[in-house]
DNA sequence: CCGACGGTATAGGCCCAACA
DNA sequence: TGTTGGGCCTATACCGTCGG
C-alpha cells in the first residue's frame, strides 16, 4: 500500500482522518518485540509518520504568512489568552468543586472531610483537579507553536503515551513527545510504562514543562527536557509561559478567596 | 428500547520513604 | 544522591443494570 498522503486528509473531518489512518495501520506489519497493548499504537505511529514533515511544513508556512506566533509579541499575547481562558472556566468550576461542609461531613470521602477541616478539604480539591488540568494545558500551549503536531487535535487518532509531536526548528525528525508537569511528576511505578511507550518510536523524548524537582525518569535512550529547554526546541520562549501562568495561578487563588468570602 | 446511574478500571497529578 | 516503589485523590471511559 501506498504511503498516507497529506492531500488525502485535507479536506476531512477528524472523525474521517481518524478511519482513513487507522484503515491504512491496520496493513502495517509490526515487529515481534512490540507488546500486544501497543500494537495499534504502533500501526498509527507508522502510518501517519510519512506525511508529519509535510503537515509541520505547512504549519509553518501558514504561521510566516500571517502574524507569526514566533515573533515575541504574539506570542506573549497568545499564551496570555490560552492561559487567560483556562483560568476563566477554572474559576467557573470552583463551586463545584468545594464540597459544602454539611455533604462533606455526612458523606466524608477522604481524612479531611472525616475531620471537618474545611481549609484542607477545599485546597484539596482544587489543587488537585487545577493540577489534573494544567496537564492538558500544556499541550495547548505547545500547540500555539507550529512546529508541534497533536495526534488527537489534529488528526483525531490517540497514539498511547504520546501528547504531542515535535520537530525541533531546523530539523527534519519527528520526535514523539511525552509532556508533563514537571520532571518528578512520573512516579517510580510508571516509569517501565513510559519508557515502553516512547521506545517504540525512533525519535522520542520526555519532557516537562518546568524544571522543578528532579527527575523520575532515566533511560539509556530516551532523551528528557524540561523548562527553557524543551519550550525553545518548537521556538517558545519560557519566561513568557513562566510569567503567564504565574499570573494565571494567583487569579485563580484570588478568585477562590473571593469565592469563599462570599459563601 | 434507551438514557440515567453507579461501579470498575485506568490514567494523570503530586509527594514521600526506602534503598543502592 | 539518584532511583524505585508505594500511596492518595481526581477525572474519564467503559460497561452492566435499572427504571421510564
Amino acid at each position: 500500500m501506498n504511503d498516507l498522503k497529506i492531500d488525502d486528509l485535507r479536506s476531512l473531518s477528524l472523525g474521517d482522518r481518524a478511519a482513513l489512518i487507522d484503515s491504512y495501520a491496520k496493513s502495517i506489519t509490526v515487529p515481534p518485540q512490540i507488546k500486544p497493548s501497543l500494537q495499534t499504537t504502533y500501526q498509527r505511529a507508522t502510518a501517519i509518520k510519512p506525511l508529519l514533515l509535510d503537515y509541520c511544513r505547512e504549519q509553518i508556512t501558514a504561521d510566516r504568512q500571517s502574524n507569526s506566533v514566533l515573533d515575541r509579541q504574539n506570542q506573549s499575547e497568545a499564551i496570555a489568552q490560552k492561559c487567560h481562558a483556562f483560568a476563566q472556566q477554572f474559576i467557573d468550576s470552583i463551586p463545584s468543586l468545594v464540597r459544602s461542609p454539611r455533604q462533606a461531613a455526612e458523606n466524608p470521602k477522604n481524612l479531611y472531610e472525616l475531620c471537618g477541616a474545611t481549609l484542607f478539604t477545599a485546597s484539596n480539591a482544587i489543587s488537585r483537579s487545577l493540577s489534573t488540568k494544567m496537564g492538558q494545558l500544556w499541550e495547548d500551549l505547545a500547540k500555539i507553536s507550529p512546529y508541534t503536531i497533536s495526534p488527537e487535535k489534529d488528526f483525531g487518532i490517540k497514539i498511547t503515551g504520546i501528547d504531542i509531536i515535535i520537530f525541533e526548528v531546523g530539523q527534519t525528525n519527528p520526535i514523539f513527545t511525552q509532556l508533563k508537569t514537571t520532571p518528578g511528576t512520573l512516579t517510580g511505578s510508571q516509569k517501565p510504562r513510559s519508557q515502553e511507550e516512547l521506545a517504540i518510536h525512533e525519535f522520542s523524548l520526555f519532557a516537562a514543562a518546568f524544571c522543578l524537582g528532579t527527575w523520575n525518569f532515566s533511560s539509556p535512550t530516551i532523551p528528557r527536557a524540561c523548562g527553557q529547554k524543551f519550550w525553545s526546541k518548537i521556538g517558545i520562549e519560557y519566561e513568557l509561559v513562566e510569567d503567564s501562568i504565574k499570573t494565571m495561578i494567583l487569579d485563580i487563588e484570588a478568585a477562590y478567596l473571593a469565592f469563599q468570602n462570599g459563601q
